[in-house]
RNA sequence: GCCCGAGUGAUGAAAUCGGCAGACAUACGGGACUUAAAAUCCCGGGACCGUGAGGUCGUGCGGGUUCAAGUCCCGCCUCGGGCACCA
């Protein structure tokens, strides 16, 4: 008899065509009764074509897809293109090309690649964030957000990239102070007009729905989200200056240690800080001045090293404590930014080892305000002095000399005034009790500061939508009306940043002359908007992605968000992550976006994200420069696209990445072939599932419950165990393999578990050899009989002083007396007896080991 | 410097609560089938000692807790990633 052979090729073919011909993969939105939405992050449809890093990040999230579709989920698998930005510009203009006779070509190669890979998507409802019925709803959103007060245009110091000839956000600079596209290149620091987003204002709920848990993300997100929001909780202090001319207003501080101000001995401002040309004196106007002057040459990350010795200048005036009354010299050095806080601080050279440092420089005083506890002494508590071979008697007294600084816990002293009193005060409490009084007298409040800087979109650049605004001819900035978008992207052939700080549109008079309704004459805004607005709400647009009215209907955004399971990369964490939450949160205080997310904040966008890892190859990262990226294609006209997903998810951990080697894809091929002939060749005897061996059966719901339990994904602490569940698929069919006889029941069982993985390989087995008519995708996941998943009897081990000496088969409901009785009777512990030993204790874990612990 | 991961056979890795270290694969060795090779199937497969039964050691290093440690605690080393005068 002729054997059936596994050809990969001629399976894939065929059930992709049956699946697009039955409309498996498509979903009907609004008719679905138990709606699942899984994203994953759409690609950016480069030249050379998807990579297997994007398939391994794709495959993980169609897995889980189809996981829940089996389940009994109507599950929406979408996928876009995500292909404005100076990417795709920078790439047209290396090959002399337009981007818009780029990208359709580009597309349309990613699309066959993700269709010869297998994926779960509904083609129907792809997007394209350049075509204008997209960009459209980009400005639409800006308007949105314009008229709900949470966009402004400020003339800032901003990051500009003299490569990319544009703006960069901080979160787009390296931590070196270079481009993140231009790793080579430094970040410059200018003045230019911009129009930013307050995503400050939600950085409360940014970071607070973090820490109480309303959104269930991968732990290492969390933690960069967090850090980068960086929430820092004091309080706001003015100081009033000394012989100020009239007018001059308090110099306001943020503090996150209000309670240590009886010790602040002077102020330090940022050099750029607009009080500082007022209050400076006419003797130290000079030298203030050739300050300045060095420091705005400088690179915040030369200005701001911890290792530097500290610079300053004293600008000749006086503040006063406001809890002393004393005047307090006031100085500026640059490791004071104006971008963080205030841009001024209280120094109080005595807690802070930043202060101390910069007092013993210029001998500024210094004041001791706690008196050390040394009981849970840290060597990072104390500077300015050395710890050697001193006791802590020795140090506390140079602490209270004002010889060293001290940031460690103790006691308040020489913290008093007339009406507040915080001697012999903890810090807590102390913090407590000066905020208090501050408040009380108006001169200060409770504050919490974040790091996060609002986010600036504009780009001098031409490949992104045009920022629907124009100024009259006064310059106020008006909204294009609704009615007139999109604002259309001009045809350009030459689109080169030329350095000056415009974008190309600027070049276009055609273009950028506007007339309103009304007859008023201006310009249109020539800046497009960053490609990270774009990628912001793609998923709100795939439920509505032929919908020529809306953005999105609001009934199915309703129905579908927010996004049960999002699955991507860490390195979006404080990018794509972040403004996307924001962008949510925005739209709905704006009141065009309701999501009826009731367990958490209204404005989250996702319950569920996860992090996978990296797939490195030859040990480093897949990446372009580095020339070690793996095209897909050879892998799936060789082997086929299931298994080049399944070997991908059997490499390691989903979450922690892996090594691409092809060494073991042939595993899976095997495997494969194996699970092929089972089926097709290896005519079993069907009995009815109680009939089948004891182990076969045992071993059977032992895998629908580990399987089930690696592919869940009910908390952040439950790892994704793609690899794990396919090593027990491969258990399960080595036991089917090795007896006679199967049911329906197991056959159906194991092809539907592994459906997910090898979609196509199952419809074959499925519908060819179970001779089932409707699709393997109708099918439901295999449930589990708990009291199945453990055999009758038990090996135990018999150990004597924790070595194992023998092993016993035991009934597994034996009880701890039995299974003593039983290891006191084998003849290893006799032997020991037998020799005089005594027996001391027997520690029996039931259903493990037996412990005989002799001497 | 700080924070977060990771370190287990020749290799990728596995191991709910502390309870038999190395599941499942790959490479490799042996055998069957074959004129031969490939494919397939069977057996072996941490190291060392031993003819064997068996024994000793073994999860980056050094300590500790425990009847029992890859797992918990303390102190280090190496690699990867992130952050760095943030007041």
């Amino acid at each position: 008899m002729a054997q059936h052979l596994y050809d990969p090729t001629q399976v894939e073919s065929k059930w992709q065509a049956w699946w697009q011909q039955n409309g498996t993969n498509e979903i009907d939105l609004a008719a679905a009764k138990n709606p699942y939405y899984v994203l994953m992050m759409f690609p950016y449809p480069s030249a050379e074509g998807l990579h297997v890093g994007n398939v391994y990040a794709f495959t993980g999230a169609d897995i889980h897809g189809r996981f829940k579709r089996l389940q009994g989920y109507d599950v929406f698998e979408p996928i876009g293109f995500d292909a404005f930005g100076i990417h795709s510009e920078n790439f047209a203009m290396k090959v002399n090309r337009h981007p818009a006779e780029l990208i359709p070509a580009n597309i349309a190669n990613f699309t066959r690649q993700l269709k010869m890979m297998g994926f779960m998507f509904d083609w129907r409802r792809t997007v394209d964030t350049t075509s204008p019925e997209y960009y459209k709803w980009t400005q639409w959103i800006f308007l949105q957000l314009y008229k709900a007060g949470l966009v402004y245009r400020d003339v800032k110091e901003v990051n500009f990239c003299p490569e990319c000839g544009t703006v960069i956000s901080d979160e787009q600079k390296n931590p070196d102070g270079t481009c993140e596209r231009h790793p080579e290149t430094m970040v410059e620091r200018r003045a230019l007009p911009c129009w930013f987003f307050r995503i400050t204002n939600f950085a409360d709920r940014l970071v607070n729905n973090h820490l109480n848990k309303k959104i269930d993300w991968s732990q290492r997100t969390v933690v960069d989200q967090v850090k980068w929001i960086g929430a820092s909780h004091g309080a706001e202090v003015d100081f009033a200056v000394q012989n100020a001319p009239a007018g001059t207003p308090a110099i306001r501080v943020f503090t996150t240690r209000p309670d240590t101000l009886f010790g602040a001995t002077f102020m330090v401002l940022s050099p750029e800080h607009p009080l500082v040309e007022t209050i400076t004196t006419p003797a130290q106007a000079a030298a203030v001045k050739a300050y300045q002057t060095t420091c705005a040459a400088k690179s915040d990350e030369e200005r701001t090293t911890d290792t530097k010795e500290k610079t300053g200048i004293f600008t000749g005036a006086h503040a006063i404590n406001p809890l002393t009354g004393a005047p307090i010299p006031v100085w500026i050095a640059d490791y004071v930014l104006m971008g963080y806080g205030t841009g001024a601080i209280m120094a109080v050279p005595s807690g802070d080892h930043r202060d101390f440092a910069f007092a013993q420089n210029f001998n500024l005083p210094v004041v001791a305000i706690i008196d050390p506890d040394f009981s849970a002494f840290e060597p990072e508590m104390i500077s300015g002095t050395s710890t050697e071979e001193k006791t802590p008697e020795q140090l506390r007294a140079e602490v209270l000399a004002g010889k060293a600084a001290w940031s460690g816990p103790g006691r308040m002293i020489n913290s008093a005034n007339a009406t507040l009193d915080l001697n012999g005060l903890a810090k807590e409490d102390a913090i407590a009790k000066t905020t208090a009084w501050l408040s009380a007298q108006h001169l200060g409040n409770a504050k919490t500061q974040y790091r996060l800087r609002d986010w600036g979109i504009s780009r001098q650049r031409y490949w992104g939508p045009p920022i629907p605004v124009w100024y009259d001819e006064e310059g106020n900035h008006h909204p294009i009306p609704e009615s007139e978008l999109p604002v259309q992207l001009p045809e350009m052939t030459d689109f080169r940043p030329k350095g000056d700080g415009k974008g190309p549109l600027a070049n276009r008079p055609d273009w950028y002359n506007y007339t309103a309704a009304d007859g008023r004459k201006g310009r249109r805004e020539t800046d497009v908007m960053d490609n990270f607005l774009d990628s912001a709400w793609y998923f709100l647009r795939y439920i509505s992605s032929n919908d020529p009215t809306q953005a999105w209907d609001p009934a199915l955004v309703k129905q579908w968000m927010p996004i049960d399971m999002y699955i991507g990369g860490n390195e979006h964490a404080v990018l794509h992550l972040m403004y996307t939450r924001f962008l949510c949160m925005a739209l709905h205080q704006a009141g065009v976006l309701d999501m009826g997310n009731e367990l958490a904040d209204p404005g989250e966008p996702f319950k569920k994200f996860r992090a996978h890892g990296l797939l490195i190859k030859d040990g480093s990262k897949m990446s372009k420069s580095r020339g070690n990226v793996v095209n897909p294609d050879e892998f799936v006209a060789e082997h086929g696209c299931d298994t080049l997903r399944t070997y991908l998810m059997f490499l390691g951990p989903y979450e922690q990445g892996g090594d691409f080697r092809l060494a073991q894809i042939s595993g899976i091929r095997r495997f494969f072939n194996r699970l092929y002939d089972y089926y097709f060749n290896d005519a079993k005897q069907v009995v009815a599932e109680e009939e089948l061996p004891k182990p076969l059966r045992v071993k059977m719901h032992q895998v629908i419950q580990k399987v089930t339990k690696d592919l869940e994904t009910e908390t952040e602490s439950d790892p994704i165990g793609y690899n794990t569940a396919i090593a027990m698929l491969m258990e399960l069919l080595n036991e089917c393999k090795s007896h006679d006889v199967t049911s329906r029941s197991l056959q159906e069982a194991l092809v539907t578990m592994i459906a997910p993985f090898a979609p196509h390989l199952a419809e074959e087995i499925w519908q060819g050899a179970l001779g089932n008519t409707r699709s393997v995708w109708s099918a439901k996941w295999p449930s589990f009989d708990a009291s199945l998943t453990t055999s009758d009897t038990v090996e135990i081990v018999v150990q004597i002083n924790g070595k194992i000496r023998e092993r016993l088969v035991v009934a597994r409901s034996a009880s701890k007396e039995e299974l003593e009785q039983l290891a006191r009777g084998t003849a290893a512990v006799q032997n020991e007896t037998k020799n005089g030993a005594e027996v001391r204790k027997v520690i029996v874990v039931p259903g493990s080991l037996i412990n005989v612990i002799v001497k």
